[in-house]
DNA sequence: GGTGCCATGTAATAAGTTACATGATTCG
DNA sequence: CGAATCATGTAACTTATTACATGGCACC
């Protein structure tokens, strides 16, 4: 269901094509909440039916620029205020650490060293971007985008720091 | 594909009814890849056929115990060692934070500081599970579990601060 | 004129959720 | 004997992924 929110939000920052869209869920919503293009298309139409967004001009290509109505506004603002977040939880990284007593120890290790490497990699990708944030501070979506941001540089670290320690732990025991 | 691997997982331990593995995963697995009866039945049907599990006994009650089998635990290794985790996102809490901007700051602020305190509150209770920890040591799983539970811990505490820091950070703006 | 990007749409499949349906056994 | 728990199964629906299909426009 969040997908929904996820265009809505995008809309209300500024109006675009499903195919601008999909270049905003590829290159900051991706981290969070990965869509497909089959799966933007449809949940436009979806929207448009409900409503929620409108189609404001067609251009070249066939190009439809859609923006976000006013239910679609307060649709969006409901979402961020009353709705529980649920906290979405499926982690395959970690699935997998409950059954690492089906490896041997050494196997179990090499599995954490890894992931702690590869944490490593990613905080220091993310720190580079803090660094060198690429986007204005105008828009909205910029500004809490680094709020984002910085989350993830905390959990690539925390992350890294407990599969450090597992590895460790494993050895030990 | 994961819900395969979570049930030749548990099975992996020791042998177990449908209804044995819902209650592992209620208590247990919940945290990082939750199921329900519907999709866990379906599984194991289907791994049935495959080959990865069999069914080692029929009790009272229509009540089928099911073990893994040689095919199922080379397939499991397979999985732990050859396959790399995708390190599921989607996250809707964060979502959310990226389009704060179509709150008054106000709003933006309370929604932050509501989650520092869920996670306040969640911490303490990984806490305490961690002092006072009812399982034994003797299973993998329990030994694991562990693990995991300290991931949770580190992952609760860094989520407050987070959340902490992001209320302030609004709050300067 | 060809390559690359813009642009949308649909079909098939897989995975996950909710609800319904049924019945046996144990224990107080 | 009634309530709680054990125990399995299926149907309908929603959500997400992969693949296919098509074509316009711009720029070199």
């Amino acid at each position: 269901m969040s997908l929904r929110y996820a265009v809505l939000g995008l809309l209300s920052e500024h109006p675009g094509s499903g195919y601008d869209l999909l270049k905003s869920f590829r290159n900051s919503l991706a981290n969070v909440w990965p869509a497909t293009q089959s799966q933007l298309y449809g949940e436009l139409g979806r929207l448009t039916d409900a409503g929620l967004v409108t189609v404001t001009a067609e251009g070249a290509r066939g190009r439809k620029e859609y923006d976000i109505t006013g239910a679609g506004r307060t649709e969006l603002q409901h979402w961020l205020v009353d709705v529980e977040p649920d906290g979405f939880r499926r982690n395959d990284l970690l699935l997998r650490v409950f059954f690492l007593g089906a490896l041997t120890p050494k196997e179990a290790q090499a599995y954490l060293q890894e992931r702690s490497e590869i944490m490593a990699e990613r905080h220091s990708e993310l720190s580079d971007l803090q660094q060198h944030w690429p986007y204005g501070d105008e828009e909205n979506v910029a500004y809490f985008g680094k709020l984002v941001l910085e989350w993830g540089v905390r959990f690539t670290r925390m992350q890294q720091e407990w599969a450090q320690w597992a590895a460790k732990e494993i050895d030990a025991g």
